[in-house]
DNA sequence: TATTGTTATACTCTATAACTATA
DNA sequence: TATAGTTATAGAGTATAACAATA
């Protein structure tokens, strides 16, 4: 299972390379573009890193053209990060073709098969707590 | 599935970190221990990365005295990479510190869904192909 | 010529620590 | 004081390109 999970993630990231962006920068741009304006700390909460490493992350982004900061008007602390369209251009994009993979690959299987994948997909999550 | 992916990898990965060595390092020595002498070549077609990675990655072991060079009597230009004995030691810990983690959460489960995980294991091996 | 391995360089990702600004 | 965010520094992991040695 161990082998499993290292070999299918690895395929996953090596899918998803854009050549611009990298698998973290891509995750939070996903993120900012299905979950509208996020803070940092939301930010670094959801991918379970810290605020130091997500605000590198976060500064990629930015000085690459695919997000922006906006101060919060209602905290002067937090800092608000939304997408630019050539973020959400990448982030589609992405997300298209790792899905596109991924449903070329299912589509080998049966649909028991299928099944038996997403009962463990909700069983994995709740293994990693 | 893809996001249970990407929970359970970083789980194994931040379970696994032994403060000396790195995920990437403590693989390839797990790898030593269990198929003994192994090349440069074998070690990096094992983990699906560049000879020139993985030639880095096993610098960190030998410089740690994790694990020795021996040059191949038979071919000069092979290097085969074995174990020390505080290399074997270190493998052992991690593992069983992993294997420990994994059964712990498995306890938790019905032997349904332990079953469920174990179909869905040769599945995803298949889908990473 | 082809294969094996190494080194140099560069980039992403991550963490920690020290810091500023606002609540 | 506590929270939000940033920057500096360090290290692991990876890739590519240039290289040496052996087959």
């Amino acid at each position: 299972m161990r082998t499993a999970i290292a070999r299918l993630y690895r395929r996953f990231r090596s899918e998803r390379q854009s050549g611009e962006l990298g698998d973290a920068a891509l995750s939070v741009l996903t993120s900012l573009r299905k979950h509208g304006p996020l803070s940092l700390t939301e930010l670094s909460d959801h991918a379970r890193v810290t605020p130091g490493s997500m605000s590198q992350t976060v500064n990629r982004l930015t000085t690459g053209g695919y997000a922006v900061r906006t101060p919060d008007p209602a905290d002067g602390r937090r800092v608000l990060f939304s997408p630019t369209v050539e973020g959400r251009r990448i982030a589609a994009e992405t997300l298209e073709r790792s899905v596109g993979w991924l449903d070329s690959r299912l589509a080998t299987l049966t649909e028991d098969e299928r099944e038996t994948l997403a009962r463990a997909s909700a069983l994995m999550v709740r293994i990693a707590g």
